[in-house]
DNA sequence: TTGTAGGCGTTATCAG
DNA sequence: CTGATAACGCCTACAA
C-alpha cells in the first residue's frame, strides 16, 4: 500500500532517517520483533505464509512492520531459499525491434505477477549468450531465451539447472513458444499467387537462426503446394542494411515477389529497389515476416506475416512463473498463431512498361 | 512443494565431474578450501581481491575453482556486502521506441562493466513508477530513472539511498543526463523561418514531461528570436494516436508549420493529415523530436530534432557506474547534443493551389 | 601471508 | 501457535 503521508521525505543533505528505536539502518524482523514484542521467527513467519500465526499477532507485527517502513532484504531471503522473484531475459540482439515486442511482452507479465526482468544481450554470439545465460542462472528464479545462438545441449545443460523457456525455437525437453509460420505463410503465398506472380525469392536470416530455416521451409511448401517457383538467397545480416545489400541479388534472381525473414530486411530492400527505381509492388512484391514497429511507416506500408513478439513474451513469461509456481505444464511447444497482414508492398504484378 | 533438484539431469555434454569429494550441490569456497588445502577465508580473498594472498596459492586456489566449476553465489555476497553488481533501469513506457535506445544503451555499457540490467516501466503512472523504484532500491547497486513522473522530492529520497542518475529530466541536487535541445530547436525554427513560415505549432507531451516543458520553452524562444508566432497545442497522448487526434486542432491553429513533442506524435499527424489530402511539407511541415527507429520509414521521411537516446542511457549508466566505483563526479547534469536531421517532412511552404 | 570467529537478515527445524 | 537455534555462503576484522 502506498503510505499516509508519512514521516518527512525531504532531508536532501540529511542521507537517512531513523527507524522506530535507533538511529541506524535499515529495520529488520528483529526491529519488528521488538516492537511487536514476539520473537523474530514469529515475525519471519508471519510476513511470509500468512496463516501460521494468529489473527492477533498477525496484526501486531504487521502494525509494527507499517510503523517501521520495514521491507524484506531480498538477498536474505535468498540465501536460505535460493528464490529471488526475478526472471531472465537473453535476446539476440538488442538492437533489434523484433526483440522490443518480447521485452515488453515479458516484462509487463513479470511485473504483474510482482517478478522484475533481467534484461541481457547476447549480440547474436553464441559464446556471449552462453556467458550471460550462466552469469544470470546464479541470479534468478528462471531463464526466457529469446531467439538464442547456442546449441540445443547448452540449453537443455541450463534446462537442467533451473527453469528455462525458449522463443523463437524448438528444442526437445524444454518448453518453447514459437509463431507457427504456416497459417501465416500459406495466405502470404496464396496472395502472391492470385496475383500473379509465378516465381519467389525467400532472403534468409542468419544461418543459426532455427526460425529462418522454418521460414524458408514454410515457403518452399507453400510454393509447391501454389505450383511456384521458389529460390533462397543469402543476407549478410538480417537489418535494413543487410536488405539493402541483398538487392542486387534479388533482382537478377527473376523473381517478382520476395519474402525476407525479417522486416528489417524487407524494409532495406524495399529502400534499395526504389532507389534504383523498381516500383513496388507493380514490378517488385516484398513481404516481411514480424510486423515490426514501423513496418507501417514506409510507402507502401510493408506486408508482413505478423509474428505476435509481445504475444510470445507475455506467453513465456507465464510458462515460466506457472514453472515455477508447481503449476505444472507438460514439457511442450505453445505454438502462437501468425497471419498475413496485407498491406501496400505486396500486389498484382504489372507487365511490361 | 518443491521436488528436490536432485538427479543431476542427464548433461548431454557430460559437464562436469563432480565436484571434489560428495556428488551433490554447487560448490563453495569450502569446496574449494578442501581441495586447495588452505582455509575458506583464503579463498574468499584470493577470489575477491587479487593481492591480498601468494601468488602461489592464489594459482592453487583459482585451479580448484576452476576445476570444481565453482561460482561465487551472488545472494551469500551481497549480504555482508550490499554489493549485487545489478543496475536498475525504470522508464516511463516500455511501448515508447524512444526508450530503446535508453534501454540498451545502458544495457550494453552495463554487461560491459559486468553488471547486469534490471528492467522495469512505470506506465507513465508516477505511483506504479514510486513503487518499482522502492523494489529495485532493495537489489540494486544504483538506479536509472528515464523520463521519471514522480516528483523531484521522491527522486531525491531515493537518491539519498543509493545512487540515482535521472535522464530526460534535471533534479537539484541529483545527476542527470538530458539532452540540449537548444541547438537542435533553434536549427529547425532557422530552417522553418528561411522557409517562408511565419507561424508555428507545438504539440505538447504529457503534462509531467519536464522535457516537454523544456522544448516548448526552446521553441518559444526561438521563435522569439526568429520572429515568428507560437503556439502551444495539447496531445491527449504522446503516442502515434495521439498524434492522429490532434490533426484537427493543428488545422484550425493556422499555423503552416509543426513541432510535435516527440517522433510518435509527428508521424500519427503526418498520416492523419495526408489521409486528409493535406501535403506534408507544401503545405504543411513537419518536425518531430528523438529521431526514433523508423522515423525515416515514412514519406516523406521526418524531420526530427535528434536526442541520442542510446548516448544518453550510456552515459547515464557510465555515470552511475563511475559513482559506484568511487570515482566521483561533481554531481551535476550532463548535457548531451541535439540536432536538426533534415529530411522531407519540412520544407518550402507553397502557397495557393 | 593465512587462520579464527562472528555476523549479514531470513528461513527452517524442533521443541515447548 | 510460538520461541530458540541452527543453517544459507560469503566477507572481514582480528589474531597468529
Amino acid at each position: 500500500m502506498t503510505e499516509p503521508t508519512n514521516p518527512e521525505v525531504a532531508a536532501t543533505t540529511d542521507p537517512v532517517k531513523k527507524n522506530g528505536r535507533d538511529g541506524k539502518s535499515k529495520p529488520t524482523i528483529y526491529d519488528i520483533a521488538k516492537v511487536a514484542g514476539v520473537n523474530p521467527s514469529t515475525v519471519s513467519r508471519a510476513l511470509s505464509k500468512p496463516g501460521r500465526v494468529s489473527a492477533k499477532t498477525q496484526k501486531m507485527i504487521e502494525d509494527a512492520a507499517a510503523e517501521l517502513n520495514y521491507r524484506v532484504n531480498p538477498f536474505a531471503r535468498a540465501l536460505p531459499t535460493g528464490r529471488t522473484n526475478t526472471l531472465g531475459l537473453i535476446v539476440a540482439d538488442i538492437t533489434n525491434p523484433t526483440f522490443f515486442g518480447i521485452i515488453r511482452g515479458a516484462e509487463s507479465t513479470a511485473t504483474a505477477r510482482d517478478y522484475t526482468l533481467m534484461l541481457a544481450e547476447s549480440a547474436e554470439s553464441s559464446e556471449t549468450e552462453l556467458t550471460a545465460a550462466r552469469r544470470m542462472m546464479a541470479t534468478v528464479d528462471g531463464l526466457i531465451l529469446a531467439s538464442p545462438r547456442m546449441d540445443d545441449d547448452h540449453i537443455r545443460a541450463l534446462a537442467g539447472d533451473k527453469p528455462v523457456v525458449v522463443i523463437n525455437r524448438e528444442v526437445e525437453g524444454v518448453p518453447c513458444v514459437v509463431p507457427d509460420v504456416n497459417k501465416g505463410i500459406g495466405e502470404a503465398i496464396r496472395s502472391l499467387a492470385a496475383n500473379g506472380h509465378k516465381k519467389i525469392a525467400y532472403v534468409a536470416g542468419p544461418p543459426q537462426s532455427w526460425m529462418s530455416g522454418r521460414r524458408w521451409e514454410g515457403v518452399q511448401a507453400a510454393c509447391e503446394w501454389s505450383k511456384l517457383e521458389a529460390v533462397r538467397l543469402e543476407s549478410s545480416k538480417p537489418t535494413v542494411d543487410g536488405g539493402r545489400q541483398v538487392a542486387r541479388d534479388v533482382l537478377s534472381s527473376g523473381a517478382t515477389a520476395v519474402l525476407t525473414y525479417n522486416d528489417l530486411l524487407a524494409i532495406g530492400l524495399m529502400q534499395e529497389l526504389q532507389a534504383a527505381s523498381v516500383v513496388v509492388p507493380d514490378q517488385i512484391s516484398i513481404v516481411g515476416f514480424d510486423d515490426i514497429f514501423g513496418a507501417d511507416f514506409t510507402t507502401p506500408p510493408l506486408t508482413t506475416v505478423r509474428s505476435p513478439m509481445a504475444e510470445c513474451g507475455t506467453e513465456a513469461a507465464t510458462l515460466l512463473l506457472d514453472v515455477l509456481h508447481g503449476t505444472e505444464h507438460p514439457v511442450s511447444t505453445l505454438r502462437v498463431e501468425t497471419e498475413l497482414v496485407l498491406r501496400g508492398s505486396s500486389g498484382r504484378l504489372l507487365r511490361g512498361g
